[in-house]
RNA sequence: GGCCCGUUGGUCAAGCGGUUAAGACACGGCCCUUUCACGGCUGUAACAUGGGUUCGAUUCCCGUACGGGUCACCA
């Protein structure tokens, strides 16, 4: 078989070679050690928070050696592309702090267009510098047509890959279905040149010898050594469309774009062997690999299963609508990214993320839950450090948006918001009441008449006189001018008034000689002035709300108690 | 089913042949405190399993179990 003929039969309009192109891409200056990374997804939806993930790692990466962190879009299957899935990924993945050198980007107008001298970053505009690698395999034969068509092999093999595959039938079908596909091995150059006049499409497989039973020792930057068996699955690298599988591309490009290290979900590991044999067929010098663990969550039955698509907290966009703030996500995401972050951070707690000294080293090996405890926790740290000018601000802008109620009220009076969100806050010990903008509502809705109810929420123990009384004697002693503790010394002498203790030390040396104690007052006005048992300091709540505002709440409380 | 990867408390995880097996989150208790939140102290709780190797295995090797991934003209 005369490969240089069929190469010619195959790709006529192909003139240039591998060397033209090559020149066209010449190796990065770059300093020592500096890493080139990309994020590659395809535009077929929404950022997903296991493509966050790895993107993260190459963006931390690329950044922190000096490198080039660049976006490639992969869009090399045309039937589940989704229009403006690209322009949202990249606004999306900028909200999380992933901004690329390099690749795709947003022009002034919104559209996608290049940046940067490696492009075309689309794969779709790539067509012809694959099919001149393509030409190039077929000349060394190394590639070869296949004509039968995807239907032909479905057919052989009729039970569908999703679903559970256990039978035995399985392999005999598997079988067929190997013999179909490696058909193309045998054809003569007349046999090809007959179906080529007949304009029957092809796929260019490789010519895959390898012998799966020999294995080869690689190294994972995050998994480690690691066993490979050969390949020898003639796999797809031009579809009948001329576009490349996600494995031609992958080779070529990460070649020409001088990618360092390729970062992606450990589910490519299986395809590997591939990947190896392809560049060592195409003479490129393999980058580096690290394939991370998955985020997993726990399915009805208890077992670990892949975050996908549909699952709570697997759409970015889901955290923006939960009221989650990107930094808790980033600093979350680096918590499970990296298993001395939480370390580094509390001794550097003022500096951002960005500046811990991410290490490939201490990245994990198996796969995580995802804990909505531990994102709230680091959460509720994050805001806790924000100022009340910024919190009102974010809460305002998020809640204007998926709650316009409550983000009206807030947009209202910025002032009076600021003066809420700032109880408890910028001390050594702030308080720690949100973990989303979402739980600013239940948090302090109550200052709002609108969000604000009054509620007989009274523990039943209590007698109502006790509670009217003390309702009462409040709104005939309260002066808004009063200090703090002359505010409370007002509210222990209703206590003693009433025979609930005001000394919360003799209370608890003998009970039984008390209705209750000054606490229990305290609840009596706080539910009447706040509708909950639980608030924030009620002096505090009190000066913001306004004297008028608080006796007109205390004053309809007594009335339905009455 | 073949192949690949993994398995330390409920979760995330330190650990790299000899440790009282860290820490964080969650949970319980106590303290502080007029409630809540914060903070401090404290408690419950773990090396999947069977064989080796070794004076000694959570750490190394092999098997088993369990879990995950993958087996497309999808990435």
């Amino acid at each position: 078989m005369d490969h240089n003929y069929l190469a010619e039969l195959l790709f006529p309009h192909v003139t240039e070679t591998p060397a033209d192109i090559e020149a066209k891409y010449p190796a990065r200056q770059l300093p020592e050690g500096a890493k080139v990374t990309r994020f590659a997804p395809s535009p077929t939806g929404f950022v997903h928070f296991g493509g966050l993930f790895p993107s993260t790692v190459g963006e931390r990466l690329a950044h922190q050696s000096g490198g080039v962190f660049y976006l490639r879009i992969e869009d090399t299957d045309a039937k589940r592309e989704v229009e403006g899935a690209a322009e949202g990924l990249i606004k999306t993945l900028a909200k999380y702090g992933i901004n690329f050198d390099e690749g795709a980007i947003l022009d002034e107008n919104g559209n996608i267009a290049d940046k940067g001298a490696y492009g075309p970053y689309k794969q779709s505009q790539r067509g012809q510098i694959y099919q001149t690698y393509a030409k190039q395999l077929v000349c060394e034969g190394k590639a070869y047509p296949c004509f039968t068509t995807e239907e032909e092999l479905d057919e052989l093999q009729a039970i569908n890959k999703k679903e559970e595959i256990k039978n035995t039938d399985w392999q005999a079908e598997a079988e067929a279905k190997k013999a179909a596909m490696l058909a193309g091995r045998s054809f003569t150059i007349e046999e090809v040149e007959e179906h080529l006049k007949q304009n029957h499409p092809f796929v260019l497989r490789i010519l895959a010898l390898g012998d799966p039973e020999k294995k080869t020792k690689f190294t994972d930057l995050v998994k480690g050594n690691l066993e490979v068996p050969e390949n020898d699955e003639d796999f797809v690298l031009l579809k009948s469309d001329g576009i490349p599988t996600y494995h031609f591309a992958h080779a070529v490009d990460d070649h020409l774009m001088g990618t360092t290290h390729v970062i992606r979900g450990e589910e490519w590991l299986p395809s590997l062997a591939k990947h190896i044999q392809l560049f060592s067929y195409l003479g490129f010098r393999l980058p580096k690999y690290m394939h991370i663990a998955q985020i997993m969550k726990l399915d009805e039955n208890g077992n670990k299963k892949k975050l996908s698509k549909r699952d709570m907290g697997a759409n970015m966009d889901d955290y923006t609508r939960m009221g989650y703030c990107p930094e808790a996500v980033c600093e979350y995401i680096m918590t499970l990214l990296n298993s001395n972050y939480e370390e580094w951070h509390m001794q550097n707690a003022d500096k951002p993320y960005t500046a811990f000294p991410f290490n490939i080293k201490k990245m994990s090996v198996s796969g995580c839950l995802f804990d909505f405890n531990k994102l709230n926790d680091v959460s509720k740290n994050i805001i806790s450090r924000m100022t009340a000018e910024e919190v009102t601000a974010k809460v305002t802008e998020w809640a204007l948006e998926f709650d316009a109620e409550f983000g009206r009220e807030l947009a209202a009076d910025k002032a009076f918001a600021e003066k809420i969100f700032a109880i408890g806050r910028g001390g050594k010990k702030p308080r720690k009441d949100l973990a989303t903008w979402a739980d600013a509502k239940d948090y302090m809705g109550f200052f709002y008449d609108k969000f604000f109810e009054i509620k007989d929420q009274y523990p039943e123990h209590f007698d109502k006189a006790d509670i009217v009384a003390t309702l009462r004697s409040f709104t005939e002693t309260y002066d808004e001018a009063d200090d703090m503790n002359t505010w409370f010394d007002k509210v222990k002498a209703i206590a003693d008034q009433l025979g609930f203790a005001s000394d919360m030390k003799a209370y608890k040396a003998d009970p039984s000689a008390f209705k209750g104690n000054v606490a229990d007052i305290s609840m009596f006005i706080r539910v009447a002035v706040t509708g909950k048992q639980n608030a924030p300091d009620l002096y505090t709540v009190m000066q913001i709300i306004g004297k008028e505002k608080t006796i007109e709440r205390i004053e309809r409380m007594i009335g339905s108690l009455n």
